[in-house]
DNA sequence: AAATTAAATGTTATTTTGACACGAACAACC
DNA sequence: GGTTGTTCGTGTCAAAATAACATTTAATTT
């Protein structure tokens, strides 16, 4: 046995969304596109998967060529496979929901898009069915940070309380009682308090914590329930 | 413009990882392919993409292909698609995971293939990656069934009390306390009590219940925390 | 020295969980 | 017709987790 025959024959893509958090707002990064289809149109960044190369690898490979950063923390989401959902040629496009440090982001210049960082609440019109994908990763975003401490891959390694709070408020869109989240956050043992101060955002400074990096790997998969009904 | 060139076009697959439960064990539905490539030996259910087909749809042709149900409980599960999973041709694989009331299920004779129900614990080796598959819907299961109400499409419409509890002794590998267990199903408010009892499995017989489809669509996305650490 | 601002922390009531034991229903048996 | 055996169905109490709530502290600004 040789081929299949009688089978049609794909084009498969990755399409990635792309979180940051710039300390006040959670931000998606989205490409204008230089090229056809939709020329000058927003849109998330993708690209075909190649024949030598796994949807993983295409995936890290187009965010690498649209952020400059590598070993970005990176998940499988949804397949979108309508016949018609791209009218060139039907392409079936598997998403990639990322979570950038935004102060790593480094701007790759290219002739072909231009990238920029949209606050959630203001996100443009997108091609084809990116909308629908936004959409499914946020609610993924929401699900997952709910159970689980992904939301300091947005992060930069050194972070505050108040920070994070933040962060927490901006993804679910209410206000959370500091004492019970400081409390919440201290009974993971997730966290190593540092001894110097953040004093951008206040007179009195804000302890800076890291990651233990051991807990983190160890709690990852649990239910660690950060936020009850989200 | 009319055409995406010079990229590569795939096949791409759908592969059904199906589960069902017969009042004692977990099963998984495979079947014995007679058809090549890797002919006679053990496989998930599945098929190719059609050209006016999305991979939903054929997921769902492939399911009632092989079982006769229509409307069953499916859910996207991760592509699999490294370029050498598939040795005949590459091809890309998108995996749902279905569950089933094994009751219903209607074998559909074909010369293709014979298909057998495996209890979890005897599944034998599987064709290409279909091992790691499976392995992922084990876990997907237990993640989603610690959370969500999602085992009740395993069982009949009328089911007890004592059914419910094996079948999660049966995903999560523990003995449950039938004090707890029950305290917890009734707080979730989705199970409606019947007049009439199951006399099968003992002298007393045990209440039937139904789910109450109201309350059951309502809280389906809500976390119910059956299982605290799966 | 006083005023201002955000950070840090503690208490109490309520809800949820986990551990544990006994009476009720019914068929089978003598 | 009463006894026995088996599974079903439920209640209590202690511990843990959550939600609601106010005050003190550190450091800059005036």
């Amino acid at each position: 046995m040789t081929k299949y025959i009688k089978q049609t024959r794909i084009l498969v893509a990755v399409d990635c969304i792309i979180f940051g958090f710039d300390g006040y707002d959670l931000k998606l990064l989205l490409i204008k596109r230089g090229f056809d289809p939709e020329k000058d149109k927003w849109s998330l960044m993708g690209g075909f998967v190649q024949s030598d190369e796994n949807p993983e690898d295409a995936a890290s490979r187009v965010l690498k060529q649209l952020t400059g950063l590598k070993n970005v923390y990176m998940e499988q989401m949804l397949v979108f496979g309508e016949p018609e959902r791209d009218p060139i040629e039907r392409t079936v496009s598997i998403t990639y929901f990322a979570l950038v440090d935004i102060k790593k982001y480094e701007k790759q210049l290219s002739d072909d898009y231009r990238a920029e960082w949209f606050s959630l609440k203001r996100v443009p019109k997108l091609i084809f069915d990116h909308d629908q994908m936004v959409d499914h990763a946020k609610q993924k975003l929401r699900y997952k940070a709910a159970l689980h401490p992904i939301l300091f891959e947005l992060l930069p390694e050194k972070f505050t309380i108040p920070q994070i709070m933040t962060l927490y408020e901006q993804v679910y869109d209410v206000e959370l009682d500091k004492r019970n989240f400081t409390r919440k956050l201290r009974s993971t043992e997730l966290l190593i308090k540092q001894i110097d101060k953040d004093k951008e955002n206040s007179k009195k400074g804000a302890f800076y914590y890291k990651l233990d990096k051991t807990t983190y790997k160890e709690k990852f998969t649990k239910f660690l329930n950060f936020v009850s009904n989200p």
